[in-house]
DNA sequence: AGTACGTCCTGATCGC
DNA sequence: TGCGATCAGGACGTAC
């Protein structure tokens, strides 16, 4: 699934592929209900003519800075992945995946490509991204993600701290797979609620959110997927077992799987206390 | 307000 | 072997 850094890495992507600096020619939308605003018509008239001037990532969303001097200010379009969405920029002459649902073609000959077999994309064109970005948390790697913020954050929260970790509002870009992760290498139990746990443990689960975010973008770095996901394909940046039957990689236990949220959650009922 | 659950989607996998 | 049922989960809307 795309968590925070798998859509870095998508960013990367879009940045070393040149499309700052491009210009959108027009869009092409397969599946309508992926546009949440403006309607249909007035988000293809809107970005036609846009120039891409930089590509940023906050939490899941990336965000595209559009400009041209013909408009009264600039506009942002804004890309969700979803669970199933990947971008690629290639040539209007190569044949695309077949989950790619979207096309924007560009000025040069290329196309920013979104695929998305499962339809969970999201796509705006703003004029002030504040107007749909719901609240979210700080980066979780940028400095203002900080103890304090995290304490207050949990404090008076009884839901189990698993899902308060999948609250983007507390935790931008922590998604289902790196929660997990975070409990397991923090030895805290998912089920645990969040304001129960101690200032001890939520600076231990800060520093693996940090960890295990800053591990997979590292990794992504050092194997750069070009056109992910195109195939799909992602790295496996963490080290928690959740595989039926998996032991536990410091007391060699069964790991469990529970749901918490319609989640799958997997932990050492053990090692996570 | 905080918490929980249904909904949207379809490819992959499971079980009979 | 084939086919229907189930699973996967990000984020939002709704309900309690």
């Amino acid at each position: 699934m795309p968590e925070l850094p798998e859509v870095e890495n998508a960013r990367r992507c879009l940045v070393q592929a040149g499309l700052p600096g491009r210009t959108f020619t027009g869009a092409n939308i397969g599946w309508a209900r992926t546009v949440k605003k403006p309607g249909l018509e007035d988000f293809v008239l809107g970005l036609t003519g846009g120039r891409v001037k930089a590509a940023h990532r906050r939490g899941k969303y990336i965000l595209l800075p559009l400009e041209n001097p013909d408009w009264p200010a600039e506009r942002t379009l804004i890309l969700h992945l979803g669970m199933t969405g990947g971008l690629s920029v290639q040539p209007k002459t190569q044949a695309a995946h077949p989950m790619v649902r979207h096309s924007f073609p560009l000025d040069d000959g290329r196309e920013l490509r979104f695929q998305d077999g499962r339809k969970f994309g999201k796509l705006w064109l703003v004029d002030d991204p504040q107007e749909v970005l719901p609240a979210l948390s700080p980066d979780p790697l940028e400095k203002d993600f900080t103890l304090e913020y995290l304490v207050d954050a949990l404090a008076g929260r009884n839901a189990p701290i698993k899902a308060l970790l999948l609250e983007q509002s507390i935790a931008a870009g922590m998604g289902n797979l790196y929660a997990d992760e975070a409990l397991y290498l923090s030895g805290i139990n998912p089920m645990r609620p969040g304001s129960e746990l101690s200032a001890d443990e939520v600076a231990r689960l800060r520093a693996s959110m940090v960890d295990a975010l800053t591990a997979g973008v590292a990794l992504y770095d050092q194997s750069r997927i070009d056109n992910w996901p195109d195939p799909p394909r992602a790295l496996t940046t963490w080290t928690i077992p959740r595989q039926k039957g998996d032991a536990c990689l410091r007391c060699h236990g069964p790991m469990e799987v529970t749901r918490i949220r319609a989640r799958s959650t997997w932990f050492c009922p053990r090692c996570q206390v």
